[in-house]
DNA sequence: CACCAGGCAAGCC
DNA sequence: GGCTTGCATGGT
């Protein structure tokens, strides 16, 4: 991997399993859009960013050395190799296939308020209206921020909606979630659940933590260990897992319990890399809907 | 018009 | 403890 600049653009060349389709299309983030020709705009960790891949070249627009070094590399996982975890997880045709399909994919290390939130609104809710929502929630409350001569909005912080109802929270529509919003807003400003705690802890006492915020269960836990808290093993089962997996590892209905136990057992510390080159491969392929 | 969408909490037994 | 049900909103 290498790092050149081409006026205020960062050249990234030299990428190795990385495809930024992959990455955004893989369920974990929910502000990053196509913008035509091939490029994306989103915002994470107060920045925003259009990025634009070619073949194993990344271009990050308007990015300086500082950004790319404190935020991008971290947030993109650009240290990790992923060749590696490809190759431990293909053992088997299912996962040979998934692996395959997202090669691209890479988990991104995300900040860990802006993960609860958004998972938080996931609930028993579809992709496209969870981003309408947290898009709606980062406009109203988040703070401006100018990039390439337009406006973005920044996730909200916590103290922002701490102060808030859910009445104040009606026009974001976010149905009866808003409450549960309000409650972790309240409990990281309080002090209640604090960052610095949770990172402390393992993956169990950290599930067990943020299982005390409203609105956060089994499964919402589980993606922001993933997503937010770098716990690989983390292996969220949602709709889609449960049906690609009894589709592939079992012969029909399973619980949930058992496709959890299921994953741990067979892929370990990658169970989080393994659940996402699922999600992508079934969602996109539409597998076990029939 | 049912039914479902990256589930969860509260209310039952 | 486990099991059932209501929940806001929007798309099909």
């Amino acid at each position: 991997m290498e790092l050149e600049y081409k006026g205020n653009n960062l050249i990234v060349t030299g990428l190795k399993d990385f495809d930024l389709k992959h990455i955004f299309d893989c369920g974990q983030c929910f502000r990053w859009n196509a913008d035509g020709d091939g490029s994306y705009i989103g915002v994470a960790r107060g920045r925003a960013l259009r990025i634009k891949q070619s073949g194993d070249t990344l271009t990050l627009y308007d990015t300086s050395e500082k950004d790319f070094e404190s935020v991008w590399r971290g947030y993109f996982d650009l240290d990790r190799d992923y060749g590696e975890i490809k190759k431990k997880l293909a053992s088997d045709d299912v996962m040979r296939a998934a692996v395959l399909y997202g090669g691209g994919i890479r988990i991104l290390n995300q900040d860990l308020w802006e993960t609860v939130v958004s998972f938080i609104i996931s609930a028993s809710n579809n992709i496209p209206r969870i981003k309408g929502i947290i898009e709606r929630l980062c406009a109203a409350f988040g703070k401006e921020i100018e990039y390439g001569g337009e406006i973005y909005y920044s996730f909200p912080d916590f103290e922002a909606l701490a102060r808030l109802t859910p009445e104040d929270l009606a026009p974001i529509r976010a149905g009866f979630r808003d409450k549960y919003i309000i409650d972790a807003a309240r409990r990281f400003a309080s002090g209640d659940i604090d960052e610095k705690y949770i990172r402390s802890l393992d993956a169990e006492g950290a599930k067990k933590e943020l299982m005390r915020i409203n609105g956060v269960g089994n499964k919402v836990a589980n993606c922001i260990l993933l997503f937010g808290l770098s716990h690989t093993e983390a292996f969220p089962v949602d709709v889609w897992i449960k049906r690609i997996m009894e589709y592939c590892y079992f012969d029909g209905e399973e619980s949930i319990e058992a496709i959890s136990r299921f994953a741990l057992e067979r892929f370990g510390d990658l169970g989080g890399f393994a659940q996402q080159y699922l999600f992508f491969y079934a969602r996109e392929n539409k597998i076990g809907t029939v």
